[in-house]
DNA sequence: CGAACTGCGGAAAATGTTTTCCCGACCTCG
DNA sequence: CGAGGTCGGGAAAACATTTTCCGCAGTTCG
């Protein structure tokens, strides 16, 4: 049947009470209504086939059950991962995901922040790495303190200095046991992918890997530095820059997994055989890629972990004046990618 | 300041015009406002910092701005990828994408529709794939149908036989055009991991595949058919089961990648060489999965495109009777990971 | 036995928009 | 110059709920 719209007021007419009646039986209210009319009520919903309209409901009771996700790119596997995560806790508290993806731009993600606030989402999380731009992130402060305002709740997965609650791995420390293992396997002379220039996460890695480096003594050689898009094919194509520069380095770290399987795509389509002729290493873990061959030594990420407890931070009401962060340690994962360089 | 809920109404106050006039300048209208009053308006509204409360204008317009997007889990490459190309067109189309993950219960599923249809979701793509089951493909129609009632417009990915626009893979051909493939290196002793035994896309492959072998004349042994689950894992277990069946075939079917995955890992640990020992192949070609060593050979679907495409069927509103299909065809990739057997 | 309280039901206000009427002003054409 | 038309503006109804307030009955307590 379903024959079109069924309003709470047929169901009250149908059952002969009131609307208000019909309202507390059907969605939950603090209050209580006799056996029978409560009965009768559910008996006549059933029947017609009520279903209540999610709008109405929103508008009167000035909160939706909406939470809102923000990432970049949902088909990247750390974002579908964090995204997951999100997903999962959301769910079991019987909300509904909105996905906004910004294509890495973050005029985008102003909008879809935008979008949010007019839609009342209970809370936003906001996956999206972010940029180093002042402007940027000053509007972005804005329109969080605007959601803030209303009832709407924010967390965000892996930038700090946002005036929201904060799940932060740590990509400094994380890079920096990454690199003092390579050093210890032998490794003098690194090649690093440093993704896109104004991204914090890939600056945070980077910064943390060579300050391990510098810990060691070990000179970089500026033109074992270069950057690319943040992707598998910017791994790729940075890989091939490096090669014809004739890189003389023994060990290369890209600042995420995707990265570093472009690299060692480029690598062996280079002639070149991983560990043998050059180490790689990522950060991540991304699941779908622990069957790489050779496996990629990498920073393990509990991604969808993260991803549920942003969204736990985002829903949670209590009161708290300062964001607060949550911290999240990587943990070095040894996989055949790396080895001792050949000279050692 | 944004110290909370500005209204259209404080907007026409401040602005001295009536709430009518205020609408028509914000948000679209057919009608005209003249030019004065029209700046007074603008000017308000961004001085007041208005921003137009979305669950408000669903309710007064009966329709809203929102596309749902069903998938078993969103953490799955091939759901990810058709992911992307819906919020792509969603986002195109100034419409905000609603996620929900089943779980692979079809019983969500059913949850899941009902409560878009709560928020009076302009359109609904469903990318499960859905099981054989009479009843709950039943039951499914009829949300579908009591969806379709309101405004709402569904298509599907990968299922036909519901009422609603569909874009069906060519999993019987994609895999019997497949099996031709590895009949012709000279296979004649398969193994197939069958997945789980009620989901129809598995099926669909899986007597394609049947049948190309049954036209070229060759029997499957019942037990190199070996089902489990539609995951990594459980193509892991799954080969796992038929080597200590110490199967004798000379390659490997998975119905999809994933599975494919981890059955490259098993026989690995299992310590078979692939292809010398085993020929691999699956299906879908996950873009993640196409670094992997050897390179899987596989059928390749447009997922991107095939999301793409369902969300333009769910969100053109042209009359048409009949619900429509888009057949996408898949194409044989042939990677390293298929060889002539080794007795050949 | 009356006063205060409690439990349950309904009328109606409130939520923030859109949209349908209606009305007045101006314009055009016969 | 008047009939008919268009154009721009506003009042108010509609949208589907929730929630506040009011009142009635029955109960309890002093």
């Amino acid at each position: 049947m379903g024959s079109g719209y069924v309003t709470l007021e047929q169901v009250a007419r149908h059952a002969g009470v009131s609307l208000a009646t019909a309202s507390r039986v059907l969605n939950g209210s603090t209050r209580h209504v006799g056996r029978s009319l409560h009965e009768r009520v559910t008996a006549s919903a059933h029947e017609l086939g009520y279903l209540a309209n999610a709008s109405a409901q929103t508008l009167a009771r000035n909160t939706s059950s909406l939470v809102g996700l923000i990432v970049h790119d949902i088909a990247d596997p750390y974002f579908s991962s964090i995204a997951s995560g999100v997903t999962r806790t959301a769910e079991d508290e019987g909300l509904v995901v909105v996905l906004g993806t910004t294509g890495r731009t973050p005029q985008r993600e102003l909008e879809l922040l935008a979008t949010l606030r007019s839609h009342r989402a209970r809370a936003v999380v906001l996956a999206g790495s972010r940029t180093i731009e002042e402007e940027t992130t000053r509007r972005l402060a804005d329109e969080i303190t605007a959601l803030g305002a209303r009832g709407g709740r924010i967390a965000c997965v892996s930038q700090e200095g946002l005036p929201a609650d904060t799940v932060v791995p740590s990509n400094r420390d994380g890079a920096a046991e990454l690199a003092r293992h390579l050093i210890g396997l032998g490794h003098r002379r690194f090649a690093l992918l440093a993704g896109p220039n104004n991204l914090r996460t890939a600056r945070d890695r980077l910064d943390g890997f060579h300050s391990a480096l510098s810990a060691a003594g070990i000179e970089l050689d500026p033109r074992n530095v270069v950057h690319g898009a943040f992707t598998r094919d910017g791994g790729y194509e940075s890989t091939r820059r490096l090669l014809s520069a004739e890189t003389d380095a023994t060990c290369l770290f890209a600042v995420n997994d995707v990265m570093a399987t472009g690299a060692v795509a480029a690598l062996r389509d280079g002639g070149l055989q991983v560990p043998r002729d050059m180490s790689v290493a990522g950060f991540d873990d991304i699941p779908t890629l622990r069957d790489l061959t050779p496996g990629l030594t990498t920073v393990r990420l509990p991604l969808e972990w993260m991803g549920e407890e942003a969204a736990r931070l985002a829903l949670d009401d209590d009161e708290h004046t300062e964001p607060r962060t949550v911290p999240v340690s990587g943990e070095v994962v040894v996989r055949a990618s790396t080895a001792p360089p050949a000279d050692a």
